[in-house]
DNA sequence: CTGATGTGCAACTGCAGAGTTGCACTTCGG
DNA sequence: CCGAAGTGCAACTCTGCAGTTGCACATCAG
């Protein structure tokens, strides 16, 4: 399968971001996390773990990993600790899923022109 | 954090779909197998195997989550199975994160309005 | 038929992730 | 200064996934 094979020519990120990325977009409550603080704002781990389910702990571990995928950005507020949402990241995921859509178009493209 | 909340107005694939996609796309190995049936053509998990570090039945438990992510699919010939890519899983991916950078947009956009 | 090639199934190990609990530390309000 | 609120750190359990091995079953070529 030839891992660390080449990486030819373009700017993949290295695999490991995606690695990162798309494992943190895998779980549910991690994309809720980035959902909600999209759409309610910036919030504490606090916060987000006072309604739900789960312990602030648990937040916290997920907002981490959010953090480490480049999703989330995090700020302190004298005690408090606000986490952001930082979308640049899904760029990546996006230019992946593209590039990948690409080669199959262009394999359908051959085996038309080959079969028809 | 209100598990099971609303899924308000959109076709939003029951969520346990995105699970499955970006879990399957989070695997590097996984991401490979993709690409080399993309860019070679469909295989069978033994070919798959051959030349890499990986036996034949890891390659094929790769495969099988990849298909069960609907990123794959089989058809026997004779004693072989090969297994080909079909990427449109892949337009479900996009559109979640199209939509979740498109609600980063638009509070982009309200708060240049309200600071401004 | 027989050996070789290719798959399928099941049990087992190793490890990383998710979640919890308990406690110490910092900061704000009165 | 003192209690309350918010965080941070560490240890622990549990479950699931990745990968392996071993063996049985199906299929093709001679």
């Amino acid at each position: 399968m030839s891992r660390t094979a080449a990486t030819p020519a373009s700017p993949q990120p290295t695999a490991g971001a995606l690695d990162v990325l798309f494992g943190a977009l895998a779980d549910p409550t991690r994309r809720q996390i980035v959902e909600r603080l999209l759409t309610s704002g910036p919030a504490t781990a606090t916060a987000l773990a006072d309604g739900g389910p789960l312990t602030r702990q648990a937040v916290v571990k997920h907002l981490q990993v959010l953090e480490g995928a480049g999703l989330l950005a995090h700020e302190r507020h004298g005690r408090e600790v606000r986490y952001r949402v930082t979308p640049e990241p899904l760029a990546t995921a996006v230019s992946w899923i593209v590039d990948t859509a690409g080669q199959w178009d262009r394999r359908l493209e051959r085996l038309r022109k080959v079969t028809k």
